[in-house]
DNA sequence: TTCGTCTTCCTAATCTCATTAGGTAAATCC
DNA sequence: GGATTTACCTAATGAGATTAGGAAGACGAA
């Protein structure tokens, strides 16, 4: 090969892990879904071809920024919550998702992307649901009201990050972050008198 | 221009409304995010340069068919409360947000199209607001607790109908409708009982 | 009817991005 | 130190977005 000079070829060292690492946090600075291969390689110092050898294509590395992001957030959810119990659990845990959506938009919404059924049941999408019902075990919530409560607490923090993030609380009064404590407030009081009739 | 032998020009007859229209029902068809210029002229019967006459690029496109699903649910869900108070309003309200998912995946996913500021104001996202609004005149809510009860419905109908399309839920018992009525009486309990300390 | 204008639609060209094929050289293992 | 592996490159292809410029249908006015 012709470097011109001298110039010895200087190896960027990538593995697909640091590829994926590396395509995270550019989705965290322009956005998840303008993360291409090649935008993430001129990132890398490398050739858009190149990329070909630690990714398989464009939809593979945005599932593998997925799967990085519900990883990460499953292990700051587990370490958040650890030790707690009740109201202070479910705050914490649902802290997390806000911080995690605030301090990195990209990979919050990687964390969304649509995952096919096998990956879907392999990723850390599953420690999340635990997760949740962990700290369920504070309020009195027999099965099957335990499982609607999961998707309900799923639904709203999955839900109110989505719309915050979009804008959708920007433009009138009160902030968002009264909103956010007043409803886990609701929350928690909704989950100690959860309906039972039926 | 040649057409070969006798073969007459046969104009499509498109306007930007039609555009958009034909726009919707791709979305519905093939998924939102695949809805490109090129796919959609194919659908038209036309050449792709030639939809560049009806919209302005392929984000006008998006935004276009965005502002059409938020007009189109609007109008829905006027229709589905006019008339109804209280958790009767409440369910209607939210079961058309669900049906409409359920109905039209490609435009609900277009409804949650991010807009700019100046788009967003002029859309029918403010009636969705309002129409909230009016449903919890039958529960007792005085500001700043309405604004944050109709950001809480807001979220669990966004998170809730978001993540049963993403097939969140599709992978456990018991199915997902059980679990949408029992969130909804869970919601007007937590509608009368909502906390107002402090 | 015929003229003129407006508008729809086309061809052609350009640009960017995703992806594959095939080769070179650095790193690694024996 | 030689062979294998692998990170990286150049080159080519193909698809999608977008623009420029032209032809021909539609439609009103004379």
């Amino acid at each position: 090969m012709d470097y011109g000079m001298v110039a010895t070829m200087v190896r960027a060292g990538l593995t697909t892990d640091r590829v994926v690492r590396l395509g995270a946090e550019l989705a965290d600075e322009i956005g998840f879904e303008h993360v291409t291969p090649t935008e993430l390689a001129k990132r890398c110092g490398v050739k858009t071809a190149s990329l070909y050898s630690h990714v398989k294509n464009a939809h593979e590395l945005k599932t593998e920024i997925a799967l990085l992001a519900l990883a990460e957030l499953a292990d700051l959810a587990a370490t958040a919550v650890a030790g707690l119990a009740g109201k202070d659990a479910l705050v914490a845990l649902a802290n997390v998702h806000r911080d995690y959506a605030l301090e990195h938009p990209g990979r919050f919404t990687a964390a969304r992307f649509r995952l096919t059924p096998d990956k879907a049941v392999t990723s850390a999408g599953v420690r999340h649901a635990e997760l949740t019902r962990a700290i369920l075990r504070g309020y009195d919530l027999a099965e099957p009201h335990q499982t609607h409560a999961v998707r309900l607490l799923g639904s709203v923090f999955s839900g109110f990050v989505g719309l915050e993030a979009a804008g959708g609380f920007s433009h009138s009064t009160p902030g968002s972050q009264e909103s956010w404590a007043e409803i886990l407030d609701a929350l928690d009081v909704l989950l100690r008198a959860w309906p039972r009739t039926k």
